[in-house]
DNA sequence: CATACACTTGAACAATTGTTCAAATGTCCA
DNA sequence: TGGACATTTGAACAATTGTTCAAGTGTATG
């Protein structure tokens, strides 16, 4: 049998959750998710919210979208963007909260 | 006053956290920082258990340090490194079991 | 259909980042 | 002191990434 060290993350979990850290850990991207973590909303909301062009914000949510961090749901000419499930809503919130208590 | 919105993340936490995430965002930060959340390790055993270089290892272990993610104890020789505190493995811990349970 | 609005996409750019290699620093012991 | 071991540091490189701008798609309404 192979000799495998008892480890909590494997390689495939590293990757995978280094890939979600990594979304999260650009400030327009980290603030485009908790913009968005309780109410849906447009993308240019959010774009207005932020400051922000409403390309950058729409290339920011692609990304988000593909790793499954928020959901869309085209409604007309809008559409509005959320946090995927309620899985990413409490694991983003968390770590919020974690930093704001210091 | 200066009309602020309700915002559940300043923009200084946003990137306060933002640093943190990009952090852990790397793959091989990632499992440095796992490999030695719960017991204290040498450089060389780190590189040696994840099969990297000392110097990668060494370079990646000052940013962690300097985000205050591990700390650094010199025993002779050798230097070991683990999570600076309780609050940092316990943050970490919670994400990597957050994934591991898809 | 045509115009306006909301969003997406692609190319291009500067800036940042992970990695390697070689040289330097620190520490112990004969 | 001298040499061996452990770690750090700096320069250099390729690769990735965030952003902007312009052009594209999709959708409602006149």
């Amino acid at each position: 049998m192979s000799r495998t060290k008892k480890t909590l993350l494997s390689d495939d979990h590293a990757t995978a959750l280094a890939d979600l850290f990594r979304l999260l850990g650009d400030p327009t991207r980290l603030r485009i998710v908790v913009s968005c973590l309780r109410t849906p909303l447009a993308v240019s909301d959010i774009a207005d919210r932020l400051g922000l062009s409403v390309s950058l914000v729409s290339h920011h949510l692609r990304l988000l979208k593909g790793a499954r961090l928020v959901r869309a749901d085209r409604q007309g000419k809008q559409v509005y963007y959320e946090a995927d499930d309620a899985h990413v809503r409490r694991m983003v919130e968390d770590m919020v909260t974690h930093v704001a208590e210091h």
